[in-house]
DNA sequence: TTAGTTGCAAAGGCTTTGCACGCGC
DNA sequence: GCGCGTGCAAAGCCTTTGCAACTAA
């Protein structure tokens, strides 16, 4: 499970105790917290741990490519760490719930050149709204 | 051109200059402007304009389903006018230029069954990412 | 040793809110 | 005239920044 402070420690990645409960609170599958939810859980292992440090840890570990930031709201970004399986994201209009899916096909080819207006396309991201089963 | 306005009054939205200038700025294709943008090219034509009253109108026009809101990057959402003919968004990841593009198929049919963790999918959003002719 | 990391507190960008005044219907 | 819309200024949420003290390698 613990995939993240694997390959972060692999990657040379400079280890700190804050550091390395930001990960581990970040582990596993169907994880998507804003960055307060990452520092409440932070500060339950190590109660000094500080917002900016968790700000700075979440933005080195998504310019590391480690972690997915997602906008699924206007509000607070959320942080994934399925940052290596490419997937999209289910989100409960109601209550913000994200499950995260692996549609068959790639995305990528559903635009035609014809209506790239010249760009070069290299990334595609698909959010699908709806209601879970509890908001139903 | 001006089918937004014609569409409000005709669904008896209550009309004041203010609200007239906001929604003549949001008229348009491609037209993906953040509510400061808004404010600033209302102000051009309507001085006194503040900023609240075009969030007012922003928030109102998306409730209405006449404008689309949304989020491309961390910062500032933008409202699109481009609510009643189905299309995704097409970003440059470099200056932020957005065009909205209409790949065949629906996107919605993408998603078995058996991934929707019993929810009732009912929208999808699809944004394209990369760079434009200008930024690449 | 030494460059990189942390914590604090303050500032910053974007958005919402409360309330008195003003205007569309 | 009534009720909703507006403007102002203040507050709010989320995030970034500056800087001195600290610590992993």
């Amino acid at each position: 499970m613990s995939d993240l402070l694997e390959r972060l420690r692999a990657r040379g990645w400079r280890m700190t105790s804050q550091r390395r409960v930001v990960a581990e609170v970040l582990d596993g599958d169907h994880v998507h917290l804003t960055a307060d939810e990452v520092h409440a859980r932070a500060v339950a292992r190590l109660p000094e741990i500080s917002r900016a440090t968790v700000y700075n840890a979440l933005g080195e570990l998504v310019s590391l490519g480690e972690v997915i930031e997602v906008s699924t709201d206007g509000r607070a970004k959320r942080y994934d760490p399925n940052a290596h399986r490419p997937h999209q994201h289910l989100v409960c209009s109601r209550c913000g719930t994200i499950r995260d899916v692996h549609p068959a096909g790639d995305p990528l080819t559903d635009l035609p050149a014809e209506q790239r207006f010249g760009f070069t396309v290299s990334a595609v991201e698909v959010t699908y709204r709806g209601l879970c089963p509890g908001c139903a």
